[in-house]
RNA sequence: GGGGACGUGGCGGAACGGUAGACGCACCGGACUUAAAAUCCGUUGGCCGCAAGGCCGUGAGGGUUCGAGUCCCUCCGUCCCUACCA
């Protein structure tokens, strides 16, 4: 027997899949199509197996629905703009475009190396002016759409990277990738009016059947839809404006305002503040506290009394006082709220420090009127209103749309829904990203870069060495011309979001080579994306961009699909235990040694043997050095063996932690699969006839079940019947089986490996004489005759327990199973001197006796 | 504070409301070997028992059901997301 020789094997079929181009999709064909995409790599120049396990997957997909009969578009590209270009360009001098390129040529071979089903004429790189070039061009489009503005805001912005970040992007008041206190500065922003969809995203994510419930909740909780009233309550005495919105989503509770509170940041306090220091000072304190670190964020509630008193809309003989309050946000509903402190918390620490009254109008059930307070808690449960006049004794839903109509009729308010979500901020202040292709000119003002002029290329020598942006102090680059009145004009520097970049790039594959951004026919065929797989950590912003982004373009006319991702699957990370040295230092897993002894595992240093600390399985990453390259492990194994681990040992969503032991049964599976092929069967001897039957029928019922786990996506339960079928394949060479069936087993166990192993099975498929490629030969079939036995062991429950068990036919009925049952000596004597009162039958299944 | 997920052997994990622990790892025993590695075969939830067999067992407690790891309620624990959203 020959060992099985991945370094040899794996290299020759993906030349010969290579040589016969199966990868390529076309977009014409008889066949139902399928588009199976993972969410495309940053080019960080290496592959680490948490990768291999992403692409692993939906390569199985994508072998399997290709073996289904389906027409399968499986691409692959680069998320190639962003910060560690810049990163790398500012501290070592390089340039980001070179070390990009360079990058993305290493992580392609990598990436070619785990043999997937990727037909790479369509690859593609966000960094590439024949892509950006194109986003360019239908932005221009969604900006004569009105689509895109500018406005000055504050906005976040980040000390360390120079830039301004999403609020998305501000994590515990921190930048999510510097992790600097993020400052809030006034600048002129880009924004896409992604508001404008807020309801129609939110509308369709009910059609997203096949996404988790999981981030559909997140992104239905992002969204954040709330119907409300907003009101303007008039101010008593001089006043400074003709009064003050405020939104609320409680007006049934107005009776128990006792305060109205604007953010710091509300026109009425920056007016306040202008005039009065103190104001100034107020303000300017509560912003610097803002919204930082964790203990000032949970704490204190900090107000300041204006003085100014309004008139209560519904009682105009009260008198509410107007304050400046730091829990106030500007950016959510109209920047100004009535504070109802009995049926509110955060009102009620507020009314509470400042000794406002707590009024409570909302009477829970059972409770006395006349003795009913709110302490320390504030009240938010259900009830009937009182201390309410035209309120009193409805319920709190009855009496939120009374007092909306009676706000309408009297004209002072009115019932508005609003959404947490807000526009996107699209402008970066980076050098390596798609410039916004815009100019400023003098007399024109802002105006676009005329079609014919596009791409907007970057120059080829961006200077890196400052923070900042590099494109703003370019020497050359931003002087043009107006595309309108052709005086001297300067170009916009700012650049888009990576997040635009990757919202788009599922349409770009259809057709990658296409003159404009998207080829409607290509596009039409095979949008939307049939299956989606990619990490939970982009549940939220690039899954509800892209969803946007193809909304504005089927608007547009380039698109026809409004939900860009049919089926979405988020997979879990690959993790690996730590290991450290007693001093602190984290050491790389290959410099380590593990002994067990008895149940317990140690860890030693392997060249010195000093005792090391193994620590818990984390996310692999660079700084705590527990990454594993599938390269190191190809080196040993094979590219199918690390396919397969990492596919077998946890469910696909959940993390799986990387162990040596692991791929070691993968790689056990791989030689017994082979050996299978490699052993010639013995001919000699009398067929066993019963031997091969059981063959027969343990083929069919492995095809059914391998097939049913990779449609349900449990690639591990689909493992396990994998290794469960080779172990009875190798067991029926112990009697004779006639040639036929041990062949229609080996055909269907290579053609089941093939999706996880396809290296191995093509290599078995040539041993066993089959014509062509695996990957050209059908998914297996399964006959339900086979499948279902002819006989089964039905379990016997006596009051719930198991007692013993009956042979019975397949598919016998009740009265069958009931006569069987009694007619078997041993339950006989388990029941004897008791009493029969049910007898259960779940054919095929269990029995269950109930006996006294 | 809000939302969600999860809790099963030494470990990763299986299990349409129907024999809990498939499959893998680890461990232990055996075969092969001068020996080891590799490979192959076998044992392995706990307790009692020579055995046949019995009892207990899916975080804790209750409930629904002929039957609950699975459904419902309460609690405990872990993880993730989100957060002064009016």
């Amino acid at each position: 027997m020959v060992r099985y020789n991945p370094k040899e094997v794996e290299p020759r079929w993906r030349a010969a899949w290579d040589e016969a181009d199966v990868f390529r999709a076309e977009t014409d064909s008889s066949k139902p199509k399928y588009y199976v995409l993972e969410m495309f790599p940053y080019p960080s120049g290496s592959l680490h197996v948490g990768h291999a396990r992403n692409y692993a997957m939906g390569d199985v997909v994508a072998r399997f629905k290709r073996a289904r009969g389906f027409n399968v578009l499986h691409p692959m590209g680069w998320d190639a703009f962003g910060l560690p270009a810049e990163n790398a360009a500012s501290e070592r001098g390089v340039d980001p475009a070179a070390w990009t390129w360079d990058n993305i040529a290493k992580m392609r071979e990598e990436l070619k190396r785990l043999g997937l089903s990727i037909d790479w004429s369509r690859e593609l790189a966000t960094c590439d002016p024949a892509y950006y070039g194109r986003q360019q061009a239908w932005f221009l489009k969604l900006m004569e759409r009105g689509l895109v503005y500018r406005k000055e805001g504050l906005v976040n912005w980040d000390p360390v990277d120079m830039t301004v970040l999403a609020n998305e992007q501000v994590i515990d008041g921190r930048g999510w990738r510097s992790g600097a206190m993020v400052e809030r500065r006034k600048l002129t922003q880009w924004f896409l009016r992604i508001t404008d969809y807020a309801e129609d995203l939110l509308d369709g994510l009910k059609t997203l059947d096949r996404w988790p419930d999981k981030v559909r909740t997140m992104q239905e909780n992002w969204i954040g839809k709330s119907q409300g009233l907003r009101l303007t309550f008039q101010f008593a005495g001089e006043s400074p404006e003709s009064g003050l919105e405020v939104y609320t989503t409680r007006p049934d509770t107005l009776f128990g305002a006792s305060f109205l509170a604007v953010a710091p940041d509300h026109p009425l306090a920056e007016n306040l503040a202008q005039k009065d220091p103190r104001v100034a000072a107020f303000v300017a304190e509560v912003r610097r506290g803002g919204t930082s670190e964790a203990e000032i964020e949970s704490a204190e509630k900090q107000g300041w009394d204006t003085g100014l008193k309004v008139i209560h809309p519904f009682d105009s003989t009260r008198q509410i006082p107007v304050w400046i309050a730091n829990f106030v946000l500007m950016d959510y509903g109209v920047g100004a709220i009535f504070g109802c402190p009995a049926h509110d918390q955060r009102d009620l620490d507020f009314a509470r420090k400042y000794d406002l009254p707590v009024t409570p109008v909302v009477l829970p059930v059972g409770e006395d009127p006349a003795v009913f307070h709110v302490k320390q808690e504030a009240y938010v449960g259900p009830g009937r209103i009182f201390n309410s006049a035209f309120l009193d004794g409805l319920e709190i839903e009855a009496a939120k749309a009374v007092a909306i109509a009676r706000a309408e009729a009297d004209g002072f308010g009115k019932g508005t829904t609003v959404y947490r979500l807000r526009d996107w901020g699209v402008a970066r202040q980076r050098g390596w990203g798609c410039p916004i292709p815009v100019v400023h000119c003098s007399d024109c003002g802002v105006v676009p870069v005329s079609p014919d002029q596009l791409p907007v290329e970057l120059p080829v020598d961006l200077d890196f060495s400052k923070p900042g942006n590099p494109l703003a102090r370019h020497a050359t680059w931003k002087h043009t011309s107006c595309p309108k009145c052709g005086a001297a004009a300067e170009r916009e520097t700012d650049t888009l979001d990576t997040f635009v970049d990757s919202s788009w790039y599922f349409a770009r594959f259809p057709n990658a080579g296409a003159a404009e951004p998207i080829d409607k026919a290509a596009a039409d065929y095979w949008l939307p994306v049939d299956q989606y797989i990619g990490g939970v950590e982009h549940a939220v912003l690039h899954l509800l961009y892209a969803r946007f982004v193809t909304r504005a373009l089927a608007d547009e006319g380039l698109l026809s699909v409004k939900e860009p991702f049919a089926g979405l699957f988020t997979q879990g990370m690959v993790t690996h235990e730590t290991y450290r040295r007693q001093s602190g230092e984290w050491l790389e897993p290959g410099s380590v040694v593990i002994r067990t002894e008895g149940a317990h595992r140690r860890a030693f240093l392997a060249d010195t043997d000093e005792p090391i600390v193994i620590g818990e399985a984390e996310k692999m990453s660079k700084s705590k050095r527990n990454v594993v390259a599938p390269a190191d492990i190809a080196d040993v194994y094979g590219v199918d063996a690390a396919r397969l681990f990492v596919l077998s040992d946890s469910p696909p969503e959940r993390d799986v932690q990387w162990t040596s032991g692991g791929v070691e049964g993968a790689w056990r599976l791989i030689n017994r699969v082979w050996a299978e092929f490699d052993e010639t069967s013995p001919s000699d001897g009398e067929i066993d006839v019963a031997a091969s039957l059981a063959l027969r029928r343990a083929t069919h019922k492995a095809i059914k079940s391998v097939t049913e786990a990779i449609e349900g996506f449990r690639f591990n339960s689909a493992v396990a019947r994998l290794y469960e079928f080779v172990a009875i394949v190798r067991n029926a060479r112990a009697s004779t089986v006639t040639p036929e069936v041990r062949r229609e087993a080996l055909a269907a166990l290579a053609r089941l490996v093939a999706p996880f192993a396809p290296h191995l099975a093509e290599e078995c498929w040539r041993r066993l004489g089959e014509g062509g490629m695996i990957v050209h030969a059908a998914w297996p079939a399964w006959d339900a005759n086979l499948v279902a036995d002819e006989e089964r062991i039905l379990p016997v429950q006596i009051n719930g327990k198991r007692r013993g068990e009956i042979r019975a036919p397949s598919g016998a009925t009740a009265a069958d199973v009931e006569a069987l049952l009694f007619a078997d000596p041993e339950i006989a004597k388990k029941l004897e001197g008791l009493t029969i009162r049910k007898v259960i039958v779940v054919p095929d299944r269990i029995v269950n006796v109930v006996a006294a």
